[in-house]
DNA sequence: CGCCCCATTGAGACGTTTCAATGGATGTGG
DNA sequence: CCACATCCATTGAAACGTCTCAATGGGGCG
């Protein structure tokens, strides 16, 4: 379930310890990892970064009642795995198909711009998560949920959902039935159609982004 | 819903010399602001971070229907500030008189691994608040946040609470009433005492714990 | 002292969760 | 290739918890 290297961290938080070499400039190996498989794990030393190549991956914690928190969503050209000290603070699974390159820091321990950019927008990305999970209703943080995905993938309308029913509640703090319905709702005011049950169009984005505003 | 009422925002301004604390390498100026008072607004040009000196500190933003999500709350010795961009996406308030410092990137715009940790841990709090405001219900919210002030005010059991019923509310996401009956209730439990509003005793830590789990 | 803002408490409305049953897609073995 | 098992998704009805609306209480400050 572990298919990921394991990393050796210098410092007291997870950020990789410099490789010898710019990494660029090298050919990255792309490690393969199933649908459903651990990539890493809460408690595991932490210190490698990873950008998706293709597939998706969640970012979660298992809460003592057995309830989960998926704190985040990434798709491909993404980088996850920040982590504020040296051990891994969440879990991170794929959840398609998915291969992942690893990202390294500077060999000087100082960390360059773009990298403190992606932690910092890993960050933001988390306190705006905040503003839809903590402040709205079912229909209103589906609709967030499926224009940020929308953005994601290319604003064209066509969404794909690499993650269950079951997911996307545990993302958003409701039970899959309501995810369900909210979804139906949608359908049936006519912003949406179901394509597929992991695939869905929008036929009517301005409503879409009006209920997300 | 209930966006608190924003009194009106002054800017911060330098203490007299003789009221400056001491900085590390040299003496840097501490800005007061009075309660109430704005430190940086949404828009605004990011980049400097502060350090709290004495007072405590909301992080939030105001959602298009009045609604208010505070992402945050920092207080004594914590730095906050960070941002994805270089525009601010969130407001920063005190919330009692208070005093910064601040804190500036490295020259050549690259960072140090103490400045990263700082971001790092900002990013991982956020995180975590979304475990809190996603998947509990109030009585366990409320327990949740009284056990992170304790921790980061000393442990002692006394828990200073230098927001309004209104901030608590905003920040786990629920109303003010809400807010009061959870207190009530955790009172009546024989978990905690109040010595005043804005200043509780924990009678029960262990039983305040198990909640928050 | 009195005003104003904040906090507390109550009762009913509303929305989400829970429990339960059905439907649909996928994959495996006979 | 079909039968069947399994997992995921949808839909319904009732229970529960939080929100809303409303009134009262209390503390700080002019």
């Amino acid at each position: 379930m572990h298919a990921s290297s394991a990393s050796i961290p210098s410092r007291g938080f997870n950020l990789p310890a410099g490789l010898q070499a710019k990494g660029m400039l090298r050919p990255r190996p792309v490690t393969f990892h199933a649908a459903g498989a651990e990539i890493y794990g809460q408690g595991e030393q932490a210190g490698v970064l990873f950008k998706i190549e293709y597939g998706a991956v969640r970012i979660y914690r298992l809460l003592a009642d057995g309830r989960r928190q998926v704190v985040a969503f990434h798709i491909k050209g993404e980088t996850f795995g920040f982590d504020a000290w040296n051990v891994r603070s969440f879990y991170a699974e794929a959840i398609a198909p998915t291969g992942l390159t690893t990202v390294e820091a500077d060999a000087d321990g100082r960390y360059s711009p773009d990298l403190m950019a992606l932690a910092l927008r890993s960050m933001v990305r988390a306190q705006e998560h905040l503003l839809v999970v903590g402040r709205q209703s079912a229909l209103e943080k589906l609709a967030v949920f499926l224009v940020d995905l929308d953005d994601r993938q290319g604003h064209d309308g066509i969404i794909d959902l690499p993650m269950t029913r079951t997911d996307i509640g545990d993302y958003l703090g409701m039970t899959i039935e309501t995810v369900s319905r909210s979804l139906s709702k949608l359908k049936d005011m006519g912003v949406l159609r179901l394509k597929s049950t992991r695939c869905l169009e929008v036929l009517n984005g301005s409503k879409l982004r009006a209920l997300s505003a």
